[in-house]
DNA sequence: ACTCCCTGGTGTAACGATGCACTGACCATA
DNA sequence: TATGGTCAGTGCATCGTTACACCAGGGAGT
């Protein structure tokens, strides 16, 4: 019977896989059922002898067993592994926090499905809804959406989702959970920094503040000067143009370069200049030089967020350190913690940390 | 009976999925069996009235039907991802090839699974390993390891193996293909452009010339250099220190700026540097300027990768650029072209571009 | 009328893991 | 001797998809 042939030398199916050894490999080789190994696999230890335990723990290393993921997940629903989607990981900043994201998950056994949206609010939904129809159940988010809330019937289904870099606000879907540095705070350290370094003609650097993170940004740092006694309408912000749409990396730092070279071009430039993120900084700082002017010396320039550029760039810029590792593990591990109904705890904000490096510098004269 | 309740409230099993729509429930709505629509989600069209097809092609996108990965792994034991495995996402270099490689892969409808070895070959080797045993028959491996024999085995089950900048070796195990830039010619470019700013007293930076890739552009430099008619043992190279050993990204920096600093203090110094990659001509240029000269005018210095630091760095750095995108494009289509048993096209090498910014100039006097 | 082939499908046993419902053995109590 | 209650497991239906083996019905050749 050609039937029976095929069963004998197809043991593993049509498609063998490499590393063949299953559950069933295992229950016989140790001696007992395939329930028994499910069961230790499974933590449901109390039910069984220690000598039993032993016993297939043991076979199930000698015969190298590991659990095959899409057998489990077809069972159970729940993949072993967790989207990550980013505007682009070639951005120094996103690809840090890939990278601990990843970490993170490895802790627990679990993979990183990596996703670029490219800053595309089409993809970025069809990510999402893909990962989702795929089974996944935990998402990082980290959206170039000001609104989430076409994710809301997802999250009612029962998606885990932290929104990255963002902060909760009122429209937010409930079950939605941020995380992201305490911007105000880090804006307003930077503020006092300048402020301290005997500035008192500064300017913000940014896009058209549309964005949360740069609003908060933008308050934090207004918090600081007005402390100081600079009143609000001194502040210098620079108008926009039409460079200002969406930005990503390079486009970032060519529009702190078009910023500060009108800033510095008026009447009454600005000593201090504070840019909404490191790329933005670098901008900056180049057009300082094109001015013909100093960083650090001349005009003071910082950034916010750290990305590794910061430290390397020269001068080095001064800037405020998001806490990514930190903030990488809280989001994995917000993925797996039940949603609190009551409603708290859907913001985790990290605290920042200023860090002074060569691109800041006293008031010269 | 409470089975036969179970089974009313529980036609998706006992955790059910979000999106539930299976091949049954379109086998059903359109009439046909579940073969029947099997065989249109695989291809084999041909055995099938074209009305037919028609109407199971509407139904799915009528359900809005997206088969489950899972289920779908299970019986083919093929996954639709590929395994991207690098030292660190963080890196701008990986990063940028990572979110290439996806990109690729997104056009296929496959997804990629990202792992940071962190340059600890332990755990490079354990990825690989875990990756072929969830069934991922692709992976790209940007390994830290200068021999691949490890990887032989799993080469002859099947695993399809692209090794990505690096070019083939003649122990490299067969089935195993190299998808790299030509280091060579891009040093040699390199070379060229220094010699005809009038360069003769010309340096190569980087750590020990143990890795493939620097001992390929270290050659190409040479190649340029006696073309010029400058000897051999006249070639500045810096003959390494106790920083050297495995270096990454900060690092790296680190040591362009060491090398540099006793390079220039030593007798005859070299007009121009030429690092072995951005991350190091980026710590060249910081030990120029820290010896009160200016890159690009006293000290030319030249990089290699085109990161995207190297545009934005300040002077923007000269520097030899992969095409990254057309790379990660030919590592990803490499995973799915069958091997060629002759032997052949077992490597890809890419022609480098030549990049002039800033930080290279005219010898001066 | 009979075979043989072709067309356009269908039936169904797997793939590997899970976890509920069950059970046999043993002990304690009534 | 019933009765009940642990303990330490086991049996098996099930998840959604695939692809091989099969089959009905019609036409052509002999």
């Amino acid at each position: 019977m050609h039937w029976q042939m095929g069963w004998i030398s197809n043991r593993r199916g049509p498609h063998p896989h490499m590393a063949g050894v299953t559950i069933l490999d295992v229950a016989r080789a140790a001696g007992v059922s395939t329930s028994t190994v499910s069961n230790l696999l499974n933590g449901r230890t109390e039910r069984m002898l220690p000598e039993t335990r032993q016993r297939v723990e043991s076979t199930i290393r000698k015969l190298g067993y590991r659990p095959n993921r899409a057998a489990r997940q077809l069972r159970t629903g729940k993949p072993q592994v967790i989207g990550l989607v980013v505007p682009s990981v070639g951005n120094p900043y996103w690809g840090a926090l890939a990278r601990h994201v990843e970490a993170a998950a490895l802790t627990q056994g679990f993979h990183v499905l990596l996703c670029n949206s490219e800053r595309d609010p089409g993809r970025e939904r069809q990510y999402v809804d893909e990962l989702v129809s795929d089974g996944i159940r935990g998402i990082v988010l980290c959206s170039s959406l000001p609104s989430l809330e076409h994710v809301s019937s997802l999250l009612e289904d029962g998606l885990r989702l932290v929104a990255f870099d963002r902060t909760a606000q009122a429209t937010d879907p409930v079950g939605l959970i941020n995380v992201s540095v305490d911007n105000t705070i880090g804006a307003e350290l930077m503020g006092e920094h300048l402020v301290s370094l005997g500035h008192r003609r500064i300017a913000f650097v940014s896009g058209a503040i549309r964005s949360i993170n740069r609003t908060e940004r933008f308050e934090g740092f207004l918090r600081a000067l007005e402390r100081a006694g600079i009143a609000r309408q001194d502040v210098v912000t620079w108008p926009g143009s039409s460079v200002d749409s969406q930005f990503g990396d390079v486009e970032a730092a060519e529009l702190g370069r078009v910023a500060t070279t009108e800033l510095l071009a008026g009447p009454n430039p600005p000593t201090a200049i504070f840019a909404v993120n490191d790329m933005t900084a670098i901008g900056v700082c180049r057009a300082v030089r094109d001015a013909g002017l100093e960083v650090g010396q001349d005009v003071s320039v910082a950034g916010f967020d750290d990305i590794v550029l910061a430290e390397l760039y020269s001068p080095a810029l001064t800037t405020v350190r998001q806490p990514m590792k930190e903030m990488a593990a809280a989001a994995f591990r917000a993925l797996h913690t039940p949603q609190d109904d009551d409603g708290s705890g859907t913001s985790l904000l990290f605290r920042p940390e200023l860090v002074v490096r060569d691109s800041t510098g006293p008031l010269a004269g």
